[in-house]
RNA sequence: GGGCGCGUAGCUCAAUUGGCAGAGCAAGUGGCUCUUAACCACUAGGUUCGGGGUUCGAUUCCCCGCGCGCUCACCA
């Protein structure tokens, strides 16, 4: 059977994957967002475009174990795409939910406090600068997927529901109330009274949600405050400050939309979890069916040096790890974890390591295929980069990867260059390791990120500067004589190569009861205050004679 | 109490829908007269938690047990 022939570049194994039930080895899917993509388009073959939703409640800093269900779904979108599938992606931000609790690390406390019990999207902006509590967080986790390539469709629930869009789909709600109430009442411990609603809202006067409900088994919701005492009437149809508890929301919104594909944090995964009574709910009341699922695990951290984010509390956001990690590194790590997996995001020495591993990855990516067993390993890696490409691209056979320096040399050059990128990119220039703008590129958001790495989290033993005033302590004996042999070989050739440089330091010592790593303290002590740094013929060459040569000279005297 | 996941080399984890159990780091040996968890080459390292079952073949699938973690039984 074709299911659907919107193929756009089918490939070979379409038309021979399958063979005797069984399917071939297909390296295009691979990779986990491939094979829900499959699921995907098994169960939805007829339906254009694919719907694919995320979402979550802007009830405080929107964190990067949020940001685990975007990625998701991007990675689940960019899949369908890749098989020329069109795609919505639809990001709801529910910010209909009422604010429970103030941050520890919010401004405004009292102001907040106030404001307890009402719409996030009612609650005012602590920090001044947006419309609400709401569009702060939402702005600031919108703005920061744009560098990783992400570009959903966002909706806002509080505008939705004000403007009466739902309105069939509360009234179906409770027309069905029973129905859900016993759904739910299979899971809770305390039953919901018999009279219950399937209704959340707030109060037309004072804006909070203690609020009790009545219905005229029409369009008129009444709401009553057990605060204020006010009374109001809704019309559904208008819109206005009512709405379904989440566990109802939730399928409505499916079946209104159309959901092929939205995955769920682990806490709603579980039996009697909200998907769990949500697609209970969908099918008798809304006639739809609950979207493939996939449960995502969360997202730890680790390595904090106590510097990272404004908010305390170990809380870490997108733009954080943007700090510190390239886009397409940040999408990698989330796109190589299977998603019910639990992983860490580091911020300690792991960073080098996770820089080298993804540097191994692409080079793999990168590499012909060529018969052998690696093979396998080769398609998938390379799969799996090709996800992590932020602008979406496939990997021909022939195709070069961006040339980009590795982490740890890097730190070191950006560090003799005192953080300045353009000097460290000059010298890399210089070398001939960088020379297209694409790769001039490329090194601007490595070193930029290397040398924030650097600033906030590489441990004491890792960092340094050169001493911008001379040590005011000469040295004596024989660590003198060997150093006036150092000066006098910058000295004759200020433009000594480093090669050239390690020759003379193997000599250097000739002759005397020292020992290179004797006198190598002594060196480093002049040039950057410290026992230890980098190999010092790197140092000497790249910070250069004219540089390094006044604070060598310092140690005669 | 229900559900989900995990258990593989000293550590962190892979294993492509069942087909020779593999990487990185750590360890050992050799090399580079020495450098930030250096680099290169090589070596070693496993009863895949335990016990059954299905299969020509099980890390993978099924059942039982043990251990660990998470989650739902309030709200979202």
């Amino acid at each position: 059977m074709q299911p659907r022939s919107r193929l756009a570049h089918s490939r070979p194994s379409e038309a021979t994957g399958k063979s005797m039930g069984t399917r071939q080895f297909d390296p295009y899917f691979s990779h986990w967002a491939d094979i829900a993509a499959r699921r995907v388009l098994d169960a939805h073959p007829d339906t254009d475009p694919i719907v694919v939703a995320a979402g979550i409640t802007p009830s405080g800093v929107v964190h990067i174990g949020n940001f685990r269900e975007v990625m998701t779904v991007d990675l689940v979108a960019r899949a369908l795409r890749d098989q020329g599938v069109p795609v919505r992606f639809i990001y709801s931000w529910d910010d209909f939910d009422v604010f429970r609790k103030v941050p520890a690390d919010a401004p405004q406390k009292k102001m907040l406090e106030e404001n307890l019990r009402r719409s996030v999207a009612d609650v005012p902006d602590p920090y001044g600068r947006t419309d609400s509590y709401a569009s702060h967080h939402i702005e600031r986790f919108e703005a920061s997927l744009v560098p990783l390539g992400i570009e959903p469709e966002f909706i806002r629930q509080s505008r939705r529901y004000r403007a009466g869009h739902y309105a069939h789909g509360i009234r179906r709600a409770l027309e069905k109330a029973d129905l859900i109430r016993s759904v739910l009442d299979q899971y809770r411990k305390e039953p919901l009274p018999g009279d219950w609603l399937p209704l959340a809202g707030f109060c037309g006067a004072c804006g909070r949600d203690e609020v009790d409900f009545s219905w005229d088994g029409e369009w008129s919701v009444t709401l009553s405050c057990r605060d204020c005492g006010e009374t109001t009437a809704v019309d559904l149809r208008e819109g206005g400050d009512v709405k379904l508890p989440w566990r109802i929301d939730w399928p409505m919104r499916w079946a209104f939309e159309g959901v092929c594909f939205e995955p769920g944090g682990k806490d709603h995964s579980s039996a009697g979890g909200s998907f769990d009574t949500a697609k209970q709910i969908v099918g008798p009341v809304y006639g739809g069916v609950a979207p493939e699922y996939v449960a995502y695990d969360f997202v730890r951290l680790k390595g904090l040096g106590g510097k990272i984010s404004s908010s305390s509390g170990g809380v870490v956001t997108v733009a954080d790890c943007l700090r510190v990690y390239e886009p397409e590194m940040l999408r990698w790590i989330f796109a190589s974890q299977r998603p019910n997996s639990e992983f860490q995001i580091s911020f300690d020495l792991d960073v080098i390591k996770l820089y080298e591993d993804y540097d191994r990855a692409v080079a793999l990516a990168y590499q012909p295929d060529d018969g052998s067993r690696k093979d396998k390993k080769r398609q998938i890696v390379r799969r799996t980069i090709e996800l992590s490409s932020v602008v979406p691209k496939r990997i021909e056979a022939g195709d070069r990867p961006t040339r980009v320096p590795s982490f740890r040399p890097l730190s070191m050059i950006l560090q003799i260059h005192d953080g300045d990128v353009e000097r460290a990119l000059a010298h890399y220039e210089s070398r001939g390791e960088v020379e297209t703008p694409a790769e001039r590129e490329r090194f601007r958001v490595r070193a930029r990120c290397v040398w924030n790495w650097i600033l906030d989290f590489a441990p004491e033993e890792f960092r340094y500067r050169i001493r911008s005033t001379p040590s005011p302590k000469p040295l004596e004996g024989e660590a003198r004589a060997v150093l006036e042999r150092l000066v006098g070989i910058l000295e004759e050739n200020p433009e000594i190569t480093e090669s050239e440089l390690i020759s003379h330091l193997k000599t250097l010592c000739d002759d005397t009861d020292l020992t290179p790593r004797d006198f190598y303290p002594f060196a480093y002590d002049l040039l950057i205050a410290r026992p230890k740094g980098p190999k010092l013929s790197t140092l000497l060459t790249t910070m250069g004679a004219e540089r390094a040569l006044p604070l060598l000279r310092a140690g005669l005297g």
